[in-house]
DNA sequence: TGGTATAATGGAAGCGGTTCCATATGGAAC
DNA sequence: GTTCCATATGGAACCGCTTCCATTATACCA
């Protein structure tokens, strides 16, 4: 058994009350006492129960955190910068991934009234009005990363303005026949980032006075695969697109891929801009709009504690910034096979 | 406030202890109050504090999971695995992301004996002797997954048998000039698998009385562009290798960025096998040496949460198969750029 | 009818902390 | 020498459960 506060207390010649002020270096404790409590701590290799400080003092000390996929890039990304601040706090992150509609539902229902913890850190997943009045009601902060409701604090990017970037920066190269493919804008998880992306790049064709053709913009489920799929397809129209923007590095490369395939030339034949800047892209030589997904991550546990400790009256809107990275897939030199 | 047992029991009209009865569907409760109870509990909408139970039954109902560099491939998706087993049992997932040596030995350090944990999952890192000395002084059940101590349950696969097999397949087609690429064999984190798949391909060319070429084994910090790197080196040597094994199918990845680069064609001019099978691994065409990430994750679950309730005289040692998946980077037609 | 085994139930004690309150101590002020 | 106050300290009560033990109610049998 290890030693309780008792076990110190008694070793120490002291009351718990004592060696309790000693571990949380509160309230006056003369020199003389402390140091025999410290003895004690050290002779005993006490390590207090954190089990029963949370029941004392009716904190949890602990965080959940609810992310879809995190397998994915994007979503792992942030659960890093979420680690690495959580690590830095007291506070235990217990997760949860998401592949199912039920799952995230389940999560959704019993994780804000499980009385476990002390704050929500919800990534990518955006949920419903219902939803957010359980949360209230349940009295639990919730922190929303990359996903948006009006009466939750949020960690964001601007989606929109990243698509506008992304197709405008295509369309100062000279291109009029941009593509652009994602996932389906609407999606049994309420993702959003494809939709946004899509309206940034629907606003910068139609302030540069190009018209949308819909046989431009493709969808298929996310992944590398579907997307290579996607851009055969464009590859094979009538008028081919001389530009794809993709709604993710993920997806960009798989149009990099389908581009080879024809033995057309990145940027020459068709250019292409990814969107996230996921580390291989670098190496790639891929244009994209890149986001802060460690510093996303590291936002939201830090909108999240400080609001388990002082509630906002206000729901915060947190905005990090993008940028866009441009690489050889749209400017300079060709990129493999033909580059050297 | 949440109501608590108490107020369940006012509510209901019996005692503390009959409510505690009904929650844990335990002991004889007469069907008649075992209805009033509920019905007390679902109309106050009534959930047990589990601080409060994991203070009175002395458990914490959590486990924690240390796993280096969540973001790599083969690490999350063991994570999976824990993650989903996790899920399915009554305990709480505390995750710990180790990117540096500090960290992992601090993890070691603190965890075992911070009483936050029934027991505690190590992915991919082995503990040194001293570390286990500590592990069970602390009196926590360990299981480590895809590392190794003899006084530790662990669950692995057969790396050096994975190894081999990769490379007997690189023999069978006639090889003889075969490179393999890795980790460093030996570094800080003490990852083993580089290692181990290294000893595997020299046991097969031993076997197959093929001579052992220094400047066949190159290594590098993981990842692609590293291993881009190394190809690169590979190929300028005045022999170049006919086959290359790498160690993990991301490093797979990037030699076959740099074979592309030089216009060779794979497997024709340069045969190439990976390690993992990863996602990409099947759309890329790579031959390689799946691992099952996803049950080597459960089961490490499996054997700790046994462990937790029945602690084994002996460490148990699992290990789960593995299998060599042909692809084109190896047999039948060409890859890209050459595929059709 | 009384005795006894059995089932159902209430409630105190305990899990290991924190904190409030009461008390002890020592010196300063008068 | 007494009074008073600040500081240091001990310990009970409490956090919200589980469980053991004692008690009561019920049923069964002789």
């Amino acid at each position: 058994m290890s030693p309780t506060i008792y076990d110190v207390a008694r070793y120490a010649g002291v009351g718990v009350g004592t060696v309790s002020r000693v571990l949380n270096n509160s309230s006056r404790v003369s020199e003389a006492t402390r140091q025999k409590v410290l003895d004690a701590i050290e002779a005993l290799d006490y390590h207090p129960n954190p089990i029963a400080q949370r029941l004392s003092l009716r904190r949890t000390f602990t965080v959940g955190v609810i992310t879809p996929f995190f397998t994915r890039p994007a979503f792992v990304g942030r659960l890093r910068g979420v680690e690495a601040a959580l690590t830095e706090s007291e506070y235990d992150l217990v997760l949860y991934n998401v592949e199912t509609t039920d799952k995230r539902d389940a999560c959704f229902r019993e994780l804000p009234t499980s009385q476990r913890f002390d704050g929500l850190l919800i990534i990518a997943l955006p949920p419903t009005d219902e939803d957010v009045a359980h949360f209230h009601q349940a009295g639990i902060p919730v922190v929303l990363i990359d996903a948006y409701h009006p009466a939750l604090s949020h960690v964001v990017i601007d989606d929109v303005k990243g698509g506008y970037m992304a197709t405008k920066h295509l369309i100062e190269l000279g291109h009029t026949r941009i593509a652009y493919i994602s996932d389906p804008l609407e999606s049994p998880f309420r993702f959003t980032s494809s939709l946004h992306r899509y309206q940034g790049y629907r606003q910068a064709l139609d302030e540069a006075g190009i018209p949308f053709r819909p046989e431009y913009h493709r969808w298929a489920e996310h992944g590398e695969e579907q997307a290579r799929d996607l851009a055969r397809h464009l590859l094979d129209l009538a008028e081919p697109p001389t530009a794809i923007f993709a709604a993710s590095d993920t997806q960009a490369i798989g149009a990099m891929e389908a581009i080879r395939e024809r033995g057309l030339r990145v940027p020459q034949d068709v250019a292409l801009v990814g969107y996230d800047d996921i580390e291989v892209s670098h190496y790639l030589g891929l244009t994209t709009v890149r986001q802060p997904f460690f510093e996303t991550g590291v936002k939201g546990v830090e909108v999240l504690l400080q609001a388990i400790d002082y509630p906002p009256g206000e729901p915060l809107h947190i905005e990090l910034p993008i940028e866009l990275v441009c690489r050889r897939s749209t400017v300079g030199g060709a990129i493999p096979p033909e580059n050297d």
